[in-house]
DNA sequence: TCAATCTAGTTGCTTCTGCAACGAATTCCG
DNA sequence: CGGAATTCGTTGCAGAAGCAACTAGATTGA
């Protein structure tokens, strides 16, 4: 045989191609997609991807509190716990008590967290954008709503937080 | 309910929408998968998402080297060989070196991993389809295409392995 | 031939993640 | 009112992941 591919035998029937198992292309692909804007984030502001949501979420909503951003069954609420604390500990983040609701914090942007969300955000956006590149506007608009019907039977099929579902 | 959503004051522009963001969408959508099938790989079966995978490579080509299964940038090659240790350890998994290149080894399921193997591989394949369910046989092939070229595209992105571009 | 370079795989170290237990505050309901 | 149950958030702990340094074997080329 020809040197070094002595172990590419296939097995006559194979009952799982993980090439073509959509849960492993998935993951490889977000992997991939992840670890090119972790680059950003890390790198050139040293940010982790909990704490770049975290960001990104203020950035979007003025003030939530840490529990808006786990219970999608993204991050785990101990995740968003530590990054808020790293994030505040840089001065990029500030919480103020909820009067009303004294369990809660409302987390804000400082203007120096602003600062490096007016700088982060454009660069994920390009990101995303040179991903999305090799997709017509029309095939975009397809990709999403299948991501969309799959994350919610995904939801579904998932155990996670989903104890209540009503009816 | 109303009550609690004090916090959702959205700001007026913001610059990146992150449930509209592609990166942010396809992580969600690979964790609930991911997580869907890690319940069976692990509640019933003691499997690893990483252990899951050699398994299931080794189950469709005979044999292989754990290099085989790092290097497209999913696995990294202290991972497969950690999963691999678990595996041999358990008897599921046999290595053999390779004669022809002392380095490497061949790695081969026993009878107890194909005896898992043929156990696990037909629910994963359930879960598949019960997600794949919410798609027509069209919207299915559409999906793979989109997922296979959005897949290139990030490999180009992403740094990992690349070290050599040619320029 | 032999030194430099490269590759397969392992392992120590550090960091991150998730779980589970917890404290504090609130709500529900008898 | 007052005790059970629930919720927000934190933290200790244990398992997992990535990085980098390392061993051992192979390859290249002068």
């Amino acid at each position: 045989m020809a040197a070094g591919s002595a172990a590419k035998k296939r097995v006559p029937e194979p009952l799982v191609v993980l090439e073509e198992f959509l849960p492993y292309r998935l993951n490889v692909l977000a992997g991939l997609t992840s670890s090119a804007l972790a680059q950003i984030y890390a790198e050139r502001f040293g940010l982790s991807i909990p704490a770049w949501r975290v960001i990104v979420t203020l950035g979007q909503y003025e003030h939530r509190t840490a529990r808006d951003m786990a219970p999608d069954g993204v991050m785990h609420k101990s995740t968003v716990s530590r990054a808020v604390s790293a994030l505040e500990k840089r001065g990029l983040v500030v919480r103020r008590p909820n009067l009303d609701d004294r369990r809660e914090e409302l987390l804000a942007l400082t203007p120096a967290g602003r600062a490096i969300y007016e700088a982060v955000a454009p660069q994920a956006l390009a990101v995303e954008e040179r991903l999305l590149s090799v997709l017509s506007p029309q095939e975009q608009r397809t990709l999403s709503s299948l991501i969309d019907r799959l994350t919610r039977q995904a939801r579904q099929l998932a155990p996670h937080g989903s104890e209540e579902d009503e009816a």
